[in-house]
DNA sequence: TATAATTTCGTGTACGTTACCGTTAACCAA
DNA sequence: TTGGTTAACGGTAACGTACACGAAATTATA
């Protein structure tokens, strides 16, 4: 009766039939210096054997480290509250690691302004982090700030949009292309042939431009390769207020009769208002994501889809990602592409973000 | 420096404060027997001050005590594969709480057999478990169960359909009045005014049917409340043999030209296998569940929309419930309802289940 | 060869909680 | 008074891991 909880591995039992102490076996496993390469091997092959698994409980228990993670996102803005979401999966996640003895640090930075986002990249590289979500809005400025974490050895988790060839842990959002592929199937149904299309982008800043391109060229492609009869057109707007929008899409609308609009992006709202203002009724409307007043306008029947793609479960994942990696040491997933939802008048109540 | 670690509050520091051991605060703590009531006051109040949360892990390392959940759900059969899905989420979520001290016993009966759902329960209830999960399918012996456990104070958590009105802990499936509602809405879409729409229930047992019969009834609503002039037709098909349902399919279809079929349940695949082979294309088709044989019938553009209500995810909730409320002691939300998804070929890749 | 430097390893304590065993004191009956 | 019962509480050994400290063994240096 040497060991009386002979059922369990544990160190101990690994430390015994090895005949090293619970010290050594310890090392190995948290391949600390200090242990001859002869025992290591010993410990290791005892270790495989046993398929020892180490108790999470006891060694949270026992460990005092800590592991602070950076999060940087847009902030919620007046224009869109998009990034509410997002951050309350964060939020979420922080509050489910806390007790493991991590800490979330968010940062956030403004959509329309570069500036402000190189100085939360800055702050975050002046302070030591282990680990940091973002969304690489500004394609350059986030090339940059990739390269400060890979010298550091700091893994790096994308939301929300990619910046592809870069060295990151992983991305974790929506295929964009596939994501304006199902739009465009989605028209093909509501509207037969020889109809026409108009995509409408949004947009202010020309950098977030290649995520909006991405949908657009799935769109379009999806047309051209079931040869279809249908018409495209498109317009960008370029400012975000809604007198602009409101002359660009009169413009627009004067010129040709659209039997289906698609908004590239959560601005749908936007043109809703507008249709709802001047009383247009027959023009199907398609745009992205689950935000309260995209909701309203489905309510009203003025918007008819929407498509959408779990932002809070985006802030969320990246960073149990995070975790995994670095505390469990469990291999992550390089490209997480989220659903692609599709959300009606009919759906929408059930949906969770 | 009486206490070094003054930053945490646990028993010990409790105890500090109140006078007393912490075996005494412990007793309190897990409201056992043998401390006087003003001794508990006083203890109760420091707690509350501290606003003491008790170490997980700690709680962990130290209990000894094992609880017992077990699952009941039809088991897989050749005729669907539906009930994969629910015991993937069942056993991820059993994986997860494992560490926890929780084991999971999975039970199974035969849809077609009620004498196999009736064995299993007895078997349940002659154990002793500490929660039981499942999927109330037979109405009338799944009421004498939950009587059973009613007495015994069990937790009952259902998933995939609900038999409302009993005392249980929780109902976690979809809504299936609004999910036949969904269906009746893209039906809409995708055919114009004045088309002609078959509803087709393919299913044995009676038992089932209420089951069905709410998807139909908020399939038919739709239709009433927009005033739509489409046409609905509907059969039952009571034989689930391919050459049955072959025979009902080619003598309805003899009738009348129809423009959507809208399958009630997972059989779909069976009616756009014979639409493949009877070389029907110019009809759309409608039906439910995230299966292998219906994702190939929509990759071949047979299958327009398939409806989907997360199965994996109701067995993953239903087990993390029962945890919840047993051991974390957290307020259960008595129906959840699941989103109510539309799979398509653009968007089938991206599905999680 | 002696001594210093370095590597390798063992021991002890702490983490916060649980569960059990022992102790004390109070009470009641004989 | 004594003995017995019981409620109320104290003390402490686990649980499995982390980590600091120091001893021992090995290697390098003089």
């Amino acid at each position: 009766m040497e060991n009386k909880h002979s059922g369990t591995v544990g160190v101990k039992k690994i430390a015994q039939l090895a005949k090293v102490s619970i010290g050594t076996v310890d090392r190995v496993l948290n391949n600390r210096v200090g242990v001859s390469e002869k025992t290591k091997a010993k410990i290791l092959k005892i270790i495989e054997e046993l398929n020892y698994q180490p108790n999470i409980f006891a060694r949270r228990l026992a460990s005092k480290k800590k592991l602070r993670f950076a999060t940087l996102i847009p902030k919620v803005s007046e224009e869109t509250k998009y990034w509410e979401a997002p951050l309350t999966g964060i939020l979420q996640a922080a509050a489910e690691i806390k007790d493991f003895g991590i800490e979330v640090i968010p940062f956030f930075f403004d959509q329309n302004n570069k500036t402000t986002f190189k100085e939360s990249t800055s702050k975050i590289n002046a302070e030591e982090f282990d680990g940091v979500l973002m969304a690489p809005m500004f394609e350059d400025e986030s090339i940059a700030f990739i390269e400060q974490c890979n010298v550091k050895k700091i893994p790096l988790v994308f939301i929300n949009s990619d910046i592809p060839g870069h060295d990151n842990l992983c991305y974790i959002g929506p295929n964009l292309y596939q994501s304006g592929y199902l739009s465009a199937h989605i028209v093909n149904y509501i509207s037969p042939a020889n109809k026409k299309t108009l995509i409408v982008n949004i947009s202010r800043e020309i950098d977030l431009h290649h995520h909006l391109l991405r949908k657009e060229e799935g769109f379009r492609n999806y047309f051209e390769e079931s040869g279809s009869t249908n018409e495209l057109t498109k317009i960008d707007i370029q400012q975000t207020g809604y007198a602009h929008i409101q002359q660009k899409l009169t413009e627009q609308l004067a010129k040709d009769n659209y039997d289906v609009v698609f908004v590239t992006n959560s601005r749908v709202s936007t043109v809703a208002k507008y249709f709802e203002e001047n009383n247009i009724k027959d023009v199907k409307l398609i745009g992205y994501d689950f935000l309260e007043e995209n909701i309203n306008h489905l309510k009203n029947k003025t918007i008819d889809f929407l498509i959408c793609q779990k932002p809070q479960e985006q802030g969320y994942r990246g960073l149990m990602s995070l975790y995994n990696h670095l505390v469990l040491h469990s291999t992550i997933e390089k490209e997480q592409f989220m659903p692609i939802d599709i959300i009606t008048k009919e759906n929408y109540q059930y949906y969770s973000n």
